[in-house]
DNA sequence: TTGTAAGCGTTATCAG
DNA sequence: CTGATAACGCTTACAA
């Protein structure tokens, strides 16, 4: 029904192997020839089954990418990030969804849909106590992750530690000696990020000997509206903050909504800075450590092509590659009144 | 290397036939055998090939989603959506970034991609206009789309027209008479949902008898940045509008970040409405038209699925799906001040 | 209910 | 540089 190799193999008076050669711009294949081909093809309207192509070859020219999130800022961002690169490979983009956070019902595993299906593997941000990963990771294909670290594969993140104690640091510059954390979630199930961001908090408070006050943190999940859930807790206190340092800006947006419907002023009353300069920050006003979401997509996917292209002679050396972040100052935060 | 049906039928002393029927849930299968052949499968931790399955069947047990957009919010919102059955479904999700927006540099056609690769097709608002929509609507395969309309495919959306009513209206009825719009972009390169809008609203402001006066017209884009320099625009002129309708709600949070930079005050000075309900506008206090963005994505998968399996006995029959809107009055719209 | 065997459309190995 | 041809691993009539 479909046009296949061999109406174009005998359209072109060739046989079925010159034209595969020849479409795939393969060595030792007379110019003339693959000029020939190439124009019967087009002219059939000729496609290359991938099927077929797969079958025989091995390859399958996709690559699957495991999130846990598909529409939270963060992760479409990055997805964002990483098809643009793979599309530029000219590989196919497989995307699954790890979360069973949506709807609750027993998530399917992983694994069997990953095993004959992809060249590739690129993870995004899976807590390292999911008990999908290591399945995943015992996979045998290239891979790269995006915000974990496991050895032996290329990890690309911010250095969460780091940007942690900037966002800290600059509250206690401001003179705050009060600082309460907006964390995700509980230590059992966090992302990697998470569990480095608050040692950054901690090692600051510790540096400068600030009260580490347990009641002084909450879990705000990372969305809005836990955000604004954790900082009402926190202006619950009988000793409420002077300043708050919340492990991602949407947290913060819902803190600052907290805060003001206390009647209280971010950065007047309340100090709070965040992580990610998402886009409505600047307009928030919301002071933030800023991190190039997009681009970490892009350079996880691209070293997951260097491993897949790097066959042989130049073996691709697996890394932690670190992404530079900056503190943008903004005027939710100020100096501490007295 | 891999192991094959060969190896499962040979170690359950079977043929590849039975095999294949039985861990496929065909019928005509005894019951112990199943049982036996699903056993040896599971110890020996066998998978099926896809490629050689599709390769076989003709069937590739994908679709792909087209999307101008991965990162913005009602694209990726709607790809969540999309993602949830189709994994239910047990098809693979190839996602494809059409947009050029991105980095410029000329686009791809996407036809060759898809020609033998899926099953079925899922768009998301490609612009009437837009090149590759044709030769994409060409392909012999099912498909669905979202916010789009082409006569004989399923297309889902709200009812853009009225939506835009709603929100008109609802300043109207508060009074004002010099009403602003920020659309996306100029007639030439709309997506659908903006020519129904622009028409909702022109036939409100007609139907009060309000001057349309196309100074009170400007572009956002569809972004907070741009709807914040559409604002700027509309503030600037001679007699500013004392209400606006935006297209979108981030284009309505970026205008009242121009309003504020101005000194004047939503919905006190100057009333504005958006479409979404995006997470962020309760917290802005943002007036708008909801609409369910994410259950877009599913009724759309939902009706390709049920063309795909639809096949012979009741066949499915191609239908525009209005998803309702409601409006949401906040305090970023008021009756007008005299 | 089960087995046989002919494809499915490429790729890749050898010769030539 | 080019052509036969044997895989690749599964599905699916058709037989039994």
């Amino acid at each position: 029904m479909s046009i296949t190799i061999r109406d174009v193999a005998a359209a072109a008076g060739v046989s079925t192997a010159t034209v595969s050669r020849a479409l795939r711009g393969l060595p030792n294949v007379d110019n003339a020839t693959r000029e020939k081909v190439k124009a019967v093809a087009a002219e059939l309207d000729y496609v290359i089954s991938p099927s077929a192509s797969r079958l025989a070859s091995g390859r399958t020219g996709s690559i699957a990418v495991i999130t846990p999130y598909i529409s939270r800022w963060f992760f479409s961002e990055v997805i964002s990030g990483v098809e643009s690169i793979l599309q530029k490979g000219g590989l196919d983009m497989l995307l699954i969804n790890v979360g069973d956070y949506q709807n609750g019902h027993a998530r399917i595993p992983p694994t069997p849909r990953l095993k004959r299906r992809v060249d590739g593997l690129l993870i995004i941000s899976l807590p390292p106590q999911d008990p999908d990963l290591e399945p995943i990771l015992n996979l045998d294909m290239p891979k790269s992750m995006i915000g974990g670290i496991t050895q032996g594969v290329d990890c690309i993140a911010i250095d969460d530690f780091l940007a942690a104690q900037m966002a800290t640091e600059h509250l206690v510059q401001f003179g705050h000696t009060r600082i309460g954390l907006i964390a995700g979630g509980p230590a059992e199930a966090r992302f990697v990020a998470e569990t480095q961001r608050e040692r950054g908090f901690r090692s600051v408070m510790t540096r400068y000997g600030l009260q580490e006050d347990s009641m002084l943190e909450a879990f705000g999940r990372f969305t809005i509206e836990g955000g604004e859930r954790a900082m009402l807790a926190l202006l619950n206190q009988a000793v409420p903050p002077t300043a708050v340092f919340a492990m991602s800006d949407e947290m913060a947006f819902g803190a600052m909504q907290a805060i003001r419907s206390r009647g209280l002023e971010p950065g007047e009353d309340i100090s709070i800075i965040g992580i990610d300069n998402h886009p409505m920050s600047g307009y928030l006003n919301l002071s933030t450590v800023a991190q190039p979401v997009a681009q970490l997509g892009v350079i996880a996917a691209e070293r997951l092509l260097a491993q897949m292209f790097a066959l042989g002679d130049s073996a691709h050396k697996p890394d932690l590659v670190n992404v530079a972040t900056t503190l943008i100052e903004r005027s939710s935060t100020a100096p501490r009144k007295r």
